[in-house]
DNA sequence: TTGGACGAAACTGTATACCAAACTGAAACG
DNA sequence: CGTTTCAGTTTGGTATACAGTTTCGTCCAA
């Protein structure tokens, strides 16, 4: 299940080198092995991918745009650290984005616009993994299922910003365990059954009220890694 | 009146020369002199501002991230024109954004967080312009009244997603002098007063049906410069 | 011993030159 | 008239160099 680069197909292929070294970069982070505070020194990164440092720059300034370094005037990129704060901020623009977009894919499924096999399929996909006891493919799945609803809002910019958004989510589930797998994969199929039957406001509301659950188990259980 | 580089105050001196390439090629962009569609050449920038191949390529990266140009492999950089779709698009993320954002700043508000002073001097600050017959400086003004709002909603990731928007309505309204400029005022002064009195709900609706009231007007003037 | 001044090393920000791959457009050819 | 080929242009990427900052360790002085 590839995370990144769903419904901008024109940017998975672009610029290999400054993609590879973004994407290798971004997994590494989010694994946590680059610990948040280390410093991402260009020559270093540039000879580990064996690249010059220019795509290594270019992948750094768009993990920037992205939240996920932060850099300074002539002292280079830092991993950010999250704090209590940066939680809450991330699900609050969540519940921005999500429950938004999800009336809006409804409404369009419910007048015929869009296709929701895939999300059907990533639904179905996410139950066989967690079934099969595969954790890191189940969140994938999850994540990838929140990326389908906005993708079928039809909205790009909402896809744009949602993707660094579950990167994060990806790093804290990996990092916490905190799947609720059996409540997630219910409140999915909540969720999926209004949205493909046009219902905009029970699934917006239902999409508002699952990212809220998510919430507080999560900040309890990510309280050791915050700064 | 500054409408980039409110709020993240470190993006601002940063990496001087590429910011600067940015900012001029944002604000000409916006001005519609590199019209849409047309290329842009790094050698041909680069020549132009007097600075190597490499800041001209960060500022680049930075508009496409933003949605002002589309890069394709090995064929660079062309300013995006505008659709229809685009319009719509662009003003449905606004009404994700900023009534959310409206709602969590009249809350703030309401419980002595943040401060509405500068907001309030945007305010006056507009009218004053509008009355002076300055209509860029007013329009500039009204931009700058909303990103203050998701600024006082503390969520700096809506801050983030708000600028690249607000370039984009500064170049229609730049285009069709569709400020509206009485009932946006009006508007504004409703929103303000139901922000400072910390009335979320009411505020959140205003944002919602002041940003609704401008689509059509701005769809209608906008037609003949659509793609 | 501790505090601060000093200097070298490291790193970023930028410039320049260069190469290969890919695209473009126009001429040549069937 | 349509297709193919081919040279020029442009981007993507590399290597290298250098100035300005930051960082860090050392050394001197109180």
């Amino acid at each position: 299940m590839e995370l990144s680069g769903e419904g901008v197909a024109s940017e998975a292929e672009r610029e290999a080198l400054a993609e590879g070294v973004y994407r290798r970069l971004l997994r590494a982070i989010v694994a946590g092995d680059p610990a948040p505070g280390t410093r991402l020194k260009e020559r270093e990164l540039s000879e580990r991918y064996a690249v010059s440092r220019v795509p290594v720059r270019q992948a750094i300034q768009r993990l920037e745009a992205e939240g996920f370094v932060m850099t300074e005037p002539h002292r280079g990129a830092v991993v950010r650290g999250t704090t209590t704060d940066d939680i809450h901020e991330l699900f609050d623009a969540r519940l921005c984005v999500e429950p938004f977009a999800t009336r809006i894919a409804a409404e369009r499924l419910g007048t015929g616009v869009g296709d929701p096999t895939r999300l059907a399929e990533i639904l179905e996909g996410s139950r066989e993994a967690f079934a099969a006891g595969d954790e890191p493919e189940g969140i994938s799945m999850n994540l990838a299922f929140h990326a389908e609803i906005v993708r079928l809002s039809g909205n790009r910019t909402l896809v744009h910003w949602l993707r660094p958004m579950l990167g994060r989510m990806e790093w804290i589930f990996r990092l916490t365990h905190e799947a609720r797998e059996e409540d997630q994969i219910l409140e999915h199929q909540q969720l999926y059954d209004a949205l493909v039957t046009g219902k905009g406001e029970l699934a917006s509301a239902q999409a508002y009220s699952h990212i809220e659950l998510g919430r507080d188990p999560i900040l309890r259980s990510l309280a050791p890694y915050l700064d």
